[in-house]
Parts: C-alpha cells; structure tokens; sequence
DNA sequence: GTGTTTATTTATAATCATTACAATTTTAAA
DNA sequence: TTTAAAATTGTAATGATTATAAATAAACAC
C-alpha cells in the first residue's frame, strides 16, 4: 500500500505537483478501496471520514489532476455520475470492464485481449491507438443461475 | 430514408407506442444526421427547425424511448452531455468508435471485430455479453501527417 | 357524435453533478 | 522576515437532465 503510494507520489512530482495532504488522503481512499468504482461523491464522503475538513471542490480537483496524470481512469457507466478506477502501476491501457444488466455489478478483466484488434484499427483505419475503452453488458454467472 | 422511419414506426408499435409528430420530427433530425453524434440539445435545436413548436422535454422524452427501444444507443464520451447514436438495422451489438485526442474527430467502425474477445469472455468469465462499448483513443490518420 | 379516460406534450421549476470564484491558508523562494 | 506562488475552502454559478402541473390530442365507451 505504501509502495504504491509512494509510486503515486513520485508521479506528481514528476510533473511538479506536490502530495498534499489533501491529496494524500484522497489517493489513499482510491487505494484502500481499489476494487470499487467510486464517483467524486463517493470519494469525498470516506475521505471526510478521517480528513472531516476537507472541501468538496479539493476532491475534485484532485480527482481531475490524477486523471491528467493516468494515475486514474475516468469512466462513466451511463447513470450520471463519472466514476474514477486506479490503474494498476505500469498498466498503460485502461482495463475492460463486465457490467451485469440485472444486478448491477461491474466485474474487471485485467487481460488486454485486444492486441488483434487494435493491430486492424491501425492497419485498416490507419489510426494511432493510445488508449481504449471496452464495456460489456450482458448477464454476469451469478444472474444466470437464477 | 422513408424505409427507415417506416422501420421506426413499427418498432415503436410493435411496444404500444405512437409515432406523434414530435417523435416523428425528432427521427427525422436523428436520421437526417446519421453520421454525428449530436447531444439532446443537439437534437432539440435541429429539430426546432422545422418544428418550433417543440419542446425541449419532449426531445428528451423521444430520445429515451427510443434509447430503450434500442433505436439509438445513448454514448458518453466524456465531454459533459450524452450523445445519440441510430443504430443500423438489423445490428444487435453497437458499433465502435475511434476518437482523435488531437482533432476531437470521431469515426465509426462497422465491423464487429470482437467475437474472439466475446467467446473469451463468455468462456472465461461465464458471462453472457449481450452488447459491448468499445472506443479507442488515439491519433486519427489526418493528425498523424502533421 | 358526445362525454370520458388515457397518452402526450408544453413550459417551467427543481435537481444534481460539476465548475468557477474570491477569500484564506500553506508552502516555497528571495 | 517579506513576498510570491500554489493549494484549499466554502459557496455561488452553471449546465444538463428530470420532475411537475396544466393543456392538448388521441382513443374509447356509450
Ligand atoms: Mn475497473
Ligand atoms: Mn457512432
Ligand atoms: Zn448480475
Ligand atoms: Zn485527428
């Protein structure tokens, strides 16, 4: 955990920014709850649980700041809200993700799978992949078995 | 074009619902656009139009319908408004998109190019994709020669 | 056809996420 | 210390979307 925020901290100031302790807080909310996909609101309330005097606008621009620098991925999974998800060190494409139409639930899939797909984009669309963004919706195993 | 909104129509019957003017006008713009990606706003402006009697909530309202209908697809890239997409007759998954970080510029791509992906998931994961969102970001081929 | 219910639309107000702003505090530099 | 730059705070403003209530239009029953 530790290491991580350390990896996260020399990412800022690789690019001048400092930890703040603000921002400290807010990386260490994204870190202990790594398997969630939080929204701004979200952040802001467990952050305020052990930082109370931190402001809303801070989180934020903490929260766009860390998008800026790919510490985090910014998605949207079509209610209102956008939602931010750590990127695992040295992962240089953003995951793809399984969204459950009847439960709700996102599952991730670590694996790329989309090194064949992208060798077409680049050859027949002649267009330079830097990132992507892949959602399934569909049942997930536990819906089935109902 | 009059296939397509006679396509419509029935879709829209086929659920007990009318096609009234209001929606009539509103797929008209959407068909008349086919290759943007306009936002509601979008859409209301267009379809003002020809039709200023129209109002802002009902662009909303017809664009919901037909978004569960599966008429369009609703897609959010990222700037602040959704945006509506006509699906192709007859297309059960929605199509991609290849957006340009440099110029904005969005293009689509017809083919499906995910089934490997799919099965893998299907198998893997046991879970049953019924649609997919697939974008990629990156530099499209009129940036690159620059 | 007349009266009645239901669906739809309209204009507008309310909501809610996000951003902008001005004042204040913290940190770094001189 | 004095000064300047960076960051934060609380709150106001914005802007997209949704909810509401009154008005219209369409479908239905007699
Ligand atoms: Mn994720
Ligand atoms: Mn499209
Ligand atoms: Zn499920
Ligand atoms: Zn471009």
């Amino acid at each position: 955990m530790d290491t991580k925020l350390d990896y996260i901290k020399k990412q800022l100031h690789t690019s001048g920014y400092k930890l703040t302790p603000q921002r400290e807080a807010t990386v260490k909310v994204l870190l202990e709850n790594e398997q969630d996909h939080l929204s701004a609101e979200d952040v802001y309330l467990l952050v305020k649980e052990k930082s109370p005097e931190i402001g809303l606008a801070t989180v934020y621009r903490t929260l766009e700041l860390l998008t800026e620098l790919k510490v985090v991925d910014k998605i949207n999974f079509g209610d209102g809200v956008s939602r931010y998800d750590l990127r695992k060190e040295g992962d240089n494409h953003f995951h793809h993700h399984l969204v459950c139409i009847q439960c709700g639930s996102v599952q991730e899939i670590e694996e790329d799978l989309l090194d064949d797909v992208e060798a077409i984009v680049e050859d027949k669309f002649k267009f330079k992949v830097k990132d992507h963004r892949l959602t399934f919706h569909g049942v997930c195993n536990i819906c089935q078995d109902k």
